[in-house]
RNA sequence: GGCCCGUUCGUCUAUCGGUUAGGACGCCAGGUUUUCAACCUGGAAAGACGAGUUCGAUUCUCGUACGGGCUGCCA
């Protein structure tokens, strides 16, 4: 059996889309857990659709995402010497044909035919128009798709699809200015480029029968399909800006981390029977085509918080804080101190456990985040009913000397508590505020043991001069 | 219009003729709690519709409805 090679073949208009981006995570599964070879391409042969600025995003968007590809990219527009070049091969062995219509004459023909009801595709009167009553004009080349019979598809997910050839037109393969079509280019690039499995939206499952022409004509191989159901947004209707994010970098931009995202996109049409959560690696391993589903899915931002819930959860601190440092990046956030990021990295253990995203993680170590004078949130200010000053007076000169582990803070704390008469529960309000100023913390010891213990006494005791004054 | 594809709880899905149709997210209720959360327990919730095949259909076939795609000198 010959080694896989699977290919995401995006056109660079715009940002790189999640749809894109779940096609890619399919072929990249696939190659990757069978030992093969994922290739990227980029479709620009219409140049004037085509730009930089788009490859680069989608170069951006595959390094976020963590789909890592073999070899460089492959530029469809700087193959297009050989796409000509099988186009008159195709020409030379009768099998493609130049039509000299107009794209006027085109349109009035299609029209006619839709007007006579035709059941058959458009037809050009060239196809077996002798050389010698060939005009001086421009023409195109066509391909000369059979007439009768039926081209079948055999496809991994839909199937085995069968299309009559009268609803196949004799497509065009080099336009009159002499450049490619798609549909040219794609068929002898995959080729060329060895791909044994196409793994794509199945808004090309019809594109399919018109590649397997140009495959047969030329005694290619064709290679396996899998045309994957597109995405639709939360309203059910095709994946759109009006309902919902579409680029890969606006979820980037949400906070998702990457191994969220290649979970939840996996998980969006493909099924490893009750497994929601799971690892790059064994999504490597599970993936198949097989348990690709037909139907196309919404997109769940309920779900996917919740992936990235357990997966935040699950990833080391220091991982962690470098995918928080890019993310501050991409949002435009200050860069943080040396102190705040060792702050950060202690402060993880603990607060990792409990966010959708990485903008709630930010919050929730806001803490170690700030800096004195601690400003207080209004919410917490509110959630304050009396300041017992008594209990401040006498927790604090006893943080001097108690040894500064969890344990022993909660041991003093409730001692503190049962002098002072007062439940836990009304003090920490307190403590919460001087701490952190909000009231999104973790636990009080927790902050207290990441903050130390100087820090600690220091934010108790501006606290404390604060309320003095206000009173 | 023609052709192609799809349809299981609100959502993502399991089921490869025989199940009390399972899980997850979300939702609701209760519990725990040191705030926001998190966490624990329980609950409601589905085979689009109509025929046929079969001892038996969610599963196979056909039709209808609805949704999507293609029908470009776009990709």
């Amino acid at each position: 059996m010959s080694k896989v090679v699977t290919r995401i073949a995006p056109s660079p208009t715009g940002d790189m889309h999640i749809g894109t981006a779940r096609t890619a995570l399919f072929n990249w599964l696939y190659a990757r857990g069978r030992n093969g070879r994922f290739l990227l391409r980029i479709e620009d042969t219409d140049k004037s659709r085509s730009a930089q600025a788009a490859t680069d995003a989608i170069l951006m968007g595959m390094a976020w995402l963590g789909l890592d590809f073999d070899g460089d990219p492959i530029s469809q527009s700087a193959r297009a010497p050989r796409h000509v070049e099988i186009a008159y091969k195709l020409l030379e062995t009768g099998q493609a044909y130049k039509c000299f219509l107009s794209e006027y004459e085109i349109n009035d023909l299609r029209n006619l035919a839709i007007k006579n009801k035709s059941p058959n595709a458009f037809r050009s009167p060239w196809r077996e128009a002798p050389p010698s009553k060939f005009p001086n004009k421009p023409f195109v080349i066509r391909i000369k798709a059979p007439q009768s019979g039926a081209t079948i598809i055999n496809d991994e997910v839909q199937g085995n699809i069968s299309i009559q050839n009268n609803q196949l037109d004799d497509m065009i393969l080099l336009r009159s200015n002499g450049t490619p079509v798609y549909m040219l280019a794609v068929a002898v690039d995959d080729h060329d480029m060895g791909v044994t499995h196409i793994i794509r939206g199945d808004d090309h499952l019809n594109n399919a029968a018109r590649q397997n022409l140009i495959y047969s004509a030329l005694n290619w191989n064709i290679p396996v399909y899998a045309h994957i159901p597109l995405i639709h947004g939360e309203d059910g209707k095709k994946l759109s800006k009006r309902n919902s994010a579409t680029s890969v970098i606006e979820y980037k931009k949400m906070g998702y981390p990457a191994s969220a995202m290649r979970n939840y996109l996996a998980r969006l049409g493909w099924s490893h029977g009750d497994d929601e959560f799971f690892t790059d690696e064994q999504a490597k391993k599970w993936f198949d085509l097989q348990h690709i589903g037909k139907s196309p899915s919404r997109f769940d931002f309920k779900k996917l918080s919740n992936i990235s819930k357990m997966h935040i959860a699950n990833t080391d601190n220091a991982a962690l804080l470098h995918e928080l440092i890019e993310y501050l990046n991409v949002v435009d956030q200050p860069s943080l101190s040396q102190n705040h990021l060792n702050g950060l990295l202690r402060a993880l253990d603990f607060t990792k456990s409990s966010v959708k995203s990485f903008p709630e993680l930010i919050e929730k170590n806001s803490f170690i985040l700030k800096d004195r004078p601690i400003n207080i949130d209004l919410d917490v200010r509110e959630k304050i009913e009396e300041f017992p000053l008594k209990t401040l007076k006498l927790l604090t000169p006893q943080l001097q000397n108690v040894k500064w582990d969890r344990s022993k803070l909660e041991e003093l704390l409730n001692s503190v508590c049962e002098q002072v008469e007062l439940k836990f529960k009304t003090v920490a309000p307190i403590l919460r505020a001087a701490l952190a100023g909000s009231s999104k913390t973790p636990s009080v010891f927790d902050m207290m043991t990441v903050l130390g213990r100087e820090e600690t006494i220091e934010r108790l005791i501006e606290f404390e001069v604060k309320y003095n004054n206000e009173i």
